[in-house]
DNA sequence: TTTAAAAAATACCATACAGTATGTGATTTT
DNA sequence: AAAATCACATACTGTATGGTATTTTTTAAA
């Protein structure tokens, strides 16, 4: 069985996660996690070394469900085609994964941490790198497999791929409304299909 | 002449709007507004009410800053293409922009905001409906005189367009990486190229 | 040049902050 | 079941926070 400490610091780490990415590193006070956890003080810092390091794993913690589930919607499907149209079908509902957990957590922190916090925002930048090797990746394959041609390198047009998709979320993230999500995933799919046939 | 006190209200937003930007309405503390304009909190207080409204000040002198600059270059050119295309440079090098003034207002304070201060966010909500306001006018002109072909309403082709543009703004934001404007607005221009021409 | 009004500096307030030393009860281990 | 360890709570630290009442200085008009 797991030890008591460890099963603590989960739930610590689970439930702080939404409220440091909602409202930043700054913004969420110890008092605001001693409320939301049910615990003191002495309990969070004797699992979390400081303030910072807390924050840090709930941003992996937030950030490691992101990549998950991208890699789920990358696995779906046999053909780059249908794995990218997975990824976007996900992106076009994007704001039902992220309200459990306060919003995008590559843009909220990435941009909150940008001025305040080097190590935060550093970790965005990797994650960043991650996702788009994911998707360069796929498309990599699918041009080898002759699935698809490539106007540019599969990494150049997995990075403005995603850039038009956190496009998307960081609009509809400022406006809270999804329907930008909606309108411009739904070009995105239209322009893939057109660039990617040969 | 003006008054003393018109002058250090306008020399205090100045000072403090870059601040305000950069490091978020919590992040930004009334000594590092008072270190960075050499004046005490009285001094400050006596020109504004409290903390909020001199960061919606600041906001406000950043947006106008941007909106200006946006009508700018929309007026730059005789056709809607030409129009377009001098916006799409702005974007390119926005990052020159934005530098001196810690970055973009809209990213910046409507992902700041959003969980911590409804003013603000509301603010910056209305900024991008202006400015989006502001592309679909061209483009309407511009498909009134026959110069270019829509295939979607002004408007919505406008959000889609300034999502792109966004996206690329968000982007090179939190990887601290202006080859995301670059890039992706080059690819835009040959996109809107493609899809205006009739 | 005097003087009244305006503007800014000073000194202070209560509160909230991150962090910690120590005490105490719970959980393992022997 | 006793002993040792671990996990958490309590109570506190010094400092920084936004904000204010009051005093001093500056400005501008008479």
């Amino acid at each position: 069985m797991t030890k008591k400490a460890e099963r603590t610091t989960a739930y610590i780490i689970e439930t702080v996660a939404p409220l440091f990415n909602k409202h930043g590193y700054i913004g969420t006070s110890m008092s605001d996690l001693t409320e939301a956890t049910g615990l003191t003080k002495g309990a969070i810092y004797g699992n979390f070394e400081n303030k910072e390091a807390l924050a840090l794993s709930a941003f992996e913690y937030n950030r490691n469900l992101l990549l998950k589930t991208v890699d789920n919607k990358l696995e779906i499907g046999v053909n780059a085609m249908d794995k990218l149209s997975s990824l976007l079908s996900f992106y076009k509902q994007y704001d039902v994964f992220t309200l459990p957990i306060g919003g995008c957590p590559l843009l909220n922190v990435g941009v909150d941490a940008q001025g305040n916090n080097k190590l935060l925002a550093a970790a965005v930048k990797e994650t960043i790198k991650e996702i788009e090797g994911k998707i360069a990746l796929v498309l990599e394959n699918g041009a080898k497999k002759q699935e698809i041609k490539l106007p540019v390198p599969p990494l150049q047009f997995a990075k403005q791929l995603f850039t038009m998709i956190q496009g998307a979320v960081a609009m509809s993230t400022m406006t809270q409304d999804r329907k930008y999500l909606i309108n411009t995933i739904t070009y995105m799919e239209y322009l893939v299909k057109q660039e990617l046939n040969k």
